[in-house]
RNA sequence: GCAGCUGUAGCUCAGUCGGUUAGAGCGCCUGAUUGUGGAUCAGGAGGUCGGUGGUUCAAUUCCUCCCAGCUGUACCA
C-alpha cells in the first residue's frame, strides 16, 4: 500500500484528566471504600445509590444569564430538550433525593455513598476530571452533636484507612464567626459580598501561599511563579493586620486568652466557659477569631457561631477527641457559599512525595459541613443538614506516594501451556482439573480459600517459546506442559518460573539454558495438584 | 481564563548555524531455537519532524497564526 492511500488511523488517546485503572488500582480502590464504609456503617449510615445524570437545574448549576449550563459541569440535552449534567458532587444529588422523597423519608435520615463524579475544568497533578467521591450526611439532624460526630467520624474513617493519628488533623471553624469578623473590619453589606468571597478564597490558600501569599491577596494582589498577577481584595494595611491577626497565633496566645477573659468578665456574653473552654478554644485558635472584634471600634453585641463553636468543642472534648485529632482552627473556610454554620475538613499533616520526588503539601483529603438551606431549594422548607465528602482518589494518591498503601498485587495465574494442537480439550480439562484442585470449596459451595487463577494459553500456540514468554511476562509462578511423550506416559511436566528465573542469572549460554530445563519436574498427572500447590507455597504465592 | 515552557519513531530524547537518504537507546517483530522464559548475535518494521500560512532556489530548522501537552496561577459547586 502506497503512503498516499494510507488510511487515517484513529488516535487511541485517553481524554486528559481521565485515568484507566488497572488490577491492582482497582483492588486498593476496593479495599479502601470497604474499609470506609465500614466505618460509615457502624455509625449508623445506610448505602445509597444516586445515578451519575441528574437534570441540570436539580444540580443549581444553570448560568443565571444564559439558559446553559455552567461550563464546569458536563452537560448534554435529553431528547426533549431538557438539560443534564453529569454530577459534580454528591451533595447535590442527595439534596434532590430527599426533596423528592420527603414523605417517606424518616428524619433524621443518615445515609452515605460512593461514586464518581465529574467536573470539567484543567486537570492537574492530582487532579481529575473524574474522581471517587465518598460521602456520609445527616439530614434533619439540626443540633451541633451532628457535626460534632461528623468530625469525630471523620478522624476514625482517617485511621481506619491506616492513616496514623497525629498524622492528620480534623479541623472545624464557623461560619458565623467568620463573617462577623469580616463586618468587625468593615466588609459588612451586600455591596461587599464579592470582597468577602475574595477574602475567604484568600485565607484558604493559607496552607499553600504561606501568610505572605495571603497578605499579599487580601491587599494589591500576587504575581505568581510564572509572572501572572492575580488581584487581590484591596484591603488597606490595617484591615489585613487585624485579618491576619486571627491567623498568627503562636506568638500571641496569651494576650488573647486575656482579651477574651477581659471580655468574658465585662459582657457576660461568653457565660459559662471556664478559662480552661477557653483555653482549649485558643489551642483551637478560634479565640483569635474573637480578637479582631473585640477590638474593633463598635459595640458587639455577640459573636454569632461562637457558641456553637464552643458546643461542638466540648462534645469533642466529652468524647475524647480533643487530643489533636480535631482542631479548631480559624483559617478553615472552605470555599463553598451554602455552607451556613460549621465547616470541617480533614488534612494530612505528614510531608507527601509527589512522582518527580518532592514534598507537596497534599492538602485537604475530605470536607464538609453545614449546609441547611439547600433541601428548601426544592420544597420551600428548612431541612438541616450537615455530611462531608471524602476525596477517596485523592486519599489512595496520598497513601500510595507514602507507600502506606499494602501492595495487594493480583496474584498471576499458573499457565496450562498448549503442546499439541489438536489436542486443545485434553489442555481445557487439565486446567478445569487443576483450577478445581487449587480452588476447593465447602459442602456449601463456598471457596475455602482466596482465588488461585488458573488458565489455559490462550494466544496462537505455534511457537511454543512465547507461551513461556507470556509467561514470565505476566509473572506466572507456574506452567504446566504436557507434550505428547508426557501425555503417553501420564505425566505433566511442572515448571517453577519463579525458581527458574532465579538460576538463569548464572547461565549465559542459551543452549545450556535451554537444555537444563531448570527447575522443572515430571510427575504423574494425579499427583500435579499437590505438586502445584507445594511449589506455590514455597514460592510464596498463594497460600 | 491568564502566564511561561515544550511539541522529532510506540516510549525517552539527540540533531539540523536553512541544504542530498532525519538519528540513538529502549520497546516491538523475525530468525539462530517447528518441545522450553533470561542473556547474546543477526536481520526487520515503524516518521505528514504537531497543523496552517509566510520568507527562501531550498523549511523539520527562521517568522505568523492555530492546535495539543506540561507547569504555575485563577476558578472549583
Amino acid at each position: 500500500m502506497s503512503k498516499k492511500n494510507k488510511p487515517a488511523r484513529v488516535k487511541a488517546r485517553l481524554p486528559r484528566g481521565f485515568v484507566d485503572r488497572n488490577a491492582a488500582d482497582l483492588c486498593a480502590v476496593n479495599e479502601m471504600t470497604a474499609k470506609i464504609s465500614d466505618v460509615f456503617e457502624r455509625y449508623g449510615f445506610d448505602a445509597i445509590e444516586t445515578p451519575m445524570f441528574e437534570y441540570t437545574d436539580a444540580l443549581g448549576k444553570f448560568l443565571p444569564d444564559a439558559d446553559r449550563p455552567n461550563e464546569g459541569v458536563f452537560s448534554l440535552t435529553d431528547d426533549d430538550d431538557q438539560w443534564m449534567s453529569l454530577r459534580y458532587d454528591l451533595t447535590a444529588p442527595l439534596a434532590r433525593h430527599v426533596a423528592e422523597n420527603i414523605n417517606e423519608i424518616h428524619l433524621p435520615y443518615r445515609t452515605y455513598r460512593a461514586g464518581y463524579v465529574f467536573r470539567n475544568e484543567k486537570p492537574g497533578p492530582g487532579r481529575f476530571r473524574q474522581f471517587m467521591q465518598m460521602d456520609a450526611d445527616s439530614v434533619g439532624a439540626p443540633g451541633v452533636q451532628a457535626d460534632a460526630e461528623m468530625c469525630m467520624m471523620l478522624a476514625d474513617v482517617m485511621e481506619a484507612v491506616g492513616i496514623k493519628r497525629g498524622d492528620y488533623v480534623v479541623r472545624v471553624n464557623n461560619r458565623k464567626v467568620l463573617d462577623g469578623v469580616m463586618e468587625a473590619i468593615g466588609l459588612g453589606g451586600d455591596e461587599n459580598a464579592g470582597r468577602r468571597l475574595t477574602v475567604l478564597r484568600a485565607i484558604d490558600k493559607l496552607d499553600r501561599l504561606g501568610i505572605d501569599g495571603v497578605q499579599q491577596l487580601l491587599g494589591k494582589g500576587r504575581k505568581d511563579d510564572s509572572g501572572d498577577i492575580t488581584k487581590g481584595a484591596e484591603l488597606n494595611d490595617e484591615q489585613i493586620e487585624r485579618l491576619l491577626a486571627n491567623f498568627q497565633m503562636k506568638t500571641q496566645q496569651n494576650s488573647m486568652v486575656n482579651t477574651i477573659m477581659k471580655y468574658h468578665a465585662d459582657e457576660g456574653e461568653l457565660e459559662g466557659l471556664t478559662e480552661e473552654e477557653v483555653e482549649l478554644l485558643w489551642h483551637g485558635a478560634y479565640a483569635a477569631g474573637t480578637m479582631a472584634l473585640l477590638q474593633g471600634e463598635s459595640e458587639v453585641d455577640e459573636i454569632p457561631g461562637l457558641r456553637e463553636l464552643v458546643d461542638i468543642w466540648t462534645l469533642i472534648e466529652a468524647a475524647g477527641y480533643n487530643d489533636g485529632r480535631i482542631r479548631i482552627d480559624p483559617s478553615c473556610v472552605r470555599g463553598l457559599e451554602y455552607y451556613t454554620g460549621p465547616v470541617y475538613e480533614c488534612e494530612l499533616t505528614f510531608p507527601v512525595t509527589n512522582e518527580k520526588g518532592e514534598e507537596v503539601v497534599f492538602g485537604s483529603v475530605a470536607g464538609g459541613g453545614r449546609y441547611d438551606g439547600l433541601v428548601e431549594r426544592f420544597t420551600g422548607q428548612k431541612v438541616p443538614a450537615t455530611g462531608f465528602s471524602i476525596g477517596v482518589s485523592r486519599l489512595m494518591t496520598a497513601l500510595k506516594n507514602l507507600d502506606k498503601l499494602e501492595q495487594s498485587k493480583a496474584v498471576a495465574p499458573v499457565l496450562v501451556t498448549i503442546m499439541d494442537h489438536d489436542r486443545i480439550g485434553d489442555y481445557m480439562l487439565l486446567t478445569k482439573k487443576l483450577r478445581d484442585g487449587l480452588n476447593p470449596r465447602d459442602e456449601n459451595g463456598d471457596y475455602l480459600g482466596p482465588p488461585i487463577p488458573v488458565e489455559m494459553y490462550q494466544g496462537n500456540p505455534k511457537k511454543f517459546g512465547n507461551q513461556l514468554k507470556y509467561a514470565d511476562r505476566r509473572g506466572c509462578p507456574i506452567a504446566i506442559i504436557q507434550g505428547s511423550d508426557e501425555f503417553a506416559a501420564g505425566e505433566v511436566q511442572i515448571k517453577d518460573l519463579i525458581e527458574g528465573a532465579r538460576l538463569a542469572a548464572n547461565i549465559e549460554d542459551n543452549e545450556t539454558w535451554r537444555e537444563s530445563r531448570s527447575a522443572q519436574v515430571s510427575v504423574p498427572a494425579a499427583d500435579m495438584v499437590a505438586t502445584v500447590k507445594a511449589m506455590l507455597k514455597k514460592e510464596g504465592a498463594g497460600n
